[in-house]
DNA sequence: CTACAATTGTGTACCAATTACACCCTTGTT
DNA sequence: AACAAGGGTGTAATTGGTACACAATTGTAG
């Protein structure tokens, strides 16, 4: 974390090396222990928690802004990211504390360009940004309070992810490489938040051609072990683009 | 439309009003005649046409600008528009004119914020901008070609109208107060590009709970008169809320 | 004023997908 | 060796979607 002469420096040359009045949010999903996690970040100063974020440089794409923005925070390169919204009611920082007013480049309008990401739990490594000093996961059933409007770009990242649910195939970059069904089928709770019958979710599961069984199973619990599966990339990328459900 | 030193005068007042770097353009589809439409516009001295578009005042609300941009351009007040995507490219103005370029407000990079809008054909009031001296509908069967990214602009809004047609209901924007079953057919024919089966569609479309049946027919075609219907304004907005396929 | 073409209203048989279960198998523990 | 906890596979019942057939209504041509 920086010290607030630093940061005042830091504020003091944002404009020239990013692009006034644009931001963007992250909203990263994990997966880890039959919960879905999100990656947060906190400040010593403040009691609210608040999302990966940051700004779009002079003549960056936005998505190499994004990608940029979670590598810092993740470790990660190419990750699965998807723009969902723009966020930008005039006074959606209005609130923020006088380190962040005081300063010129902080105190302008941000229109926030909203992406989430699906990542691997175990493949990420969070690390703090310059005005924090934790950044770590979150379980969804235990958010602290958020700042400015991040609440509502968390809300509306997982309100979209549950919609694609169920007309895109999801898991290829939450799972590890190799995963049971009855893994699967517990992310797909998570996300919905809800129970689903076993023997149908794994026959339609199958259906969609999406998984390859391999010829090993999963060893240690004190039951039957079950087959391991992984994702058949080509098939999956297909129904990503076609969707999995014909619609009309 | 404009002089070009009115022109000039224009943009050098740009970033008095307007918040640099973000703009906002519009995909307004309506439909007449059995064809889906697009309202465009075209300037004397261009040959490829373009989109409604405009710019975010300093302090305004985005989707406030997105009506107040729709509003110049039809007439009309409340229009049905949903953000949909963030163009930003770098380089996606780069192709622009002289006239353009040559200004300091125009030179900036651009941030355009994506709307698409679903109005009734009959209500619209096409009207050009300062910087043109067409707007028209325009066929989608017909299209011209496009300025800058407004093609790119124009099919991810089509390819989004398509998706949400198979799990929200669309029409309410699109048809007059009162029409018969083969009208609202042939508006999902339009948009999806292909036929439908007259009966399975009027099942399905009356098992959606969106409809109401008029007793009264449209006399006036060498046939059978056709029911009117209007839509169950309650209904419809729940269905557009919770869609209408439950998913998993 | 009657026959006709066009188009709408309604019904039904068939196939596919989803749901709700039952039964047996494997694994580690007691 | 018996048991508890899960996992693998199968099947009947229901729902939903697709592909048709047939009767009814309207304006027009003769």
């Amino acid at each position: 974390m920086l010290t607030k002469d630093e940061l005042e420096q830091f504020w003091a040359e944002g404009n020239k090396t990013y692009l006034d009045h644009i931001s963007i949010d992250c909203v990263v999903f994990g997966f880890h222990e039959g919960q879905m996690k999100v990656l947060m970040l906190k400040s010593k100063n403040e009691k609210d928690w608040y999302l990966p974020g940051g700004f779009l440089k002079i003549e960056e794409p936005i998505d190499d802004a994004a990608n940029r923005i979670l590598k810092d925070r993740t470790g990660l390169e190419k990750i699965f990211l998807r723009q969902f919204r723009v966020f930008a009611a005039p006074d959606r920082t209005k609130h923020h504390n006088d380190l962040y007013h005081d300063n010129p480049f902080f105190k302008q309008r941000f229109i926030s360009v909203g992406y989430y990401a699906l990542v691997d739990f175990f493949d990420v490594t969070p690390t703090a940004d310059a005005f924090s000093e934790v950044c770590t996961w979150r379980d969804l059933e235990d958010l602290p309070t958020f700042q400015l409007d991040h609440e509502l770009i968390f809300n509306t990242a997982l309100d979209t992810l549950r919609l694609q649910l169920s007309y895109q195939p999801i898991g290829y970059n939450l799972m590890p490489k190799e995963f049971t069904m009855p893994e699967l089928q517990k992310l797909y709770e998570t996300i919905l938040g809800k129970k689903l019958d076993r023997r149908n979710f794994q026959r339609r599961m199958l259906g969609f051609g999406i998984l390859n069984k391999l010829d090993q199973t999963r060893k240690g619990g004190a039951h039957k072990a079950p087959y391991l599966y992984s994702f058949d990339l080509e098939n999956y990328k297909a129904a990503l683009k076609e969707g999995l459900k014909s619609g009309w």
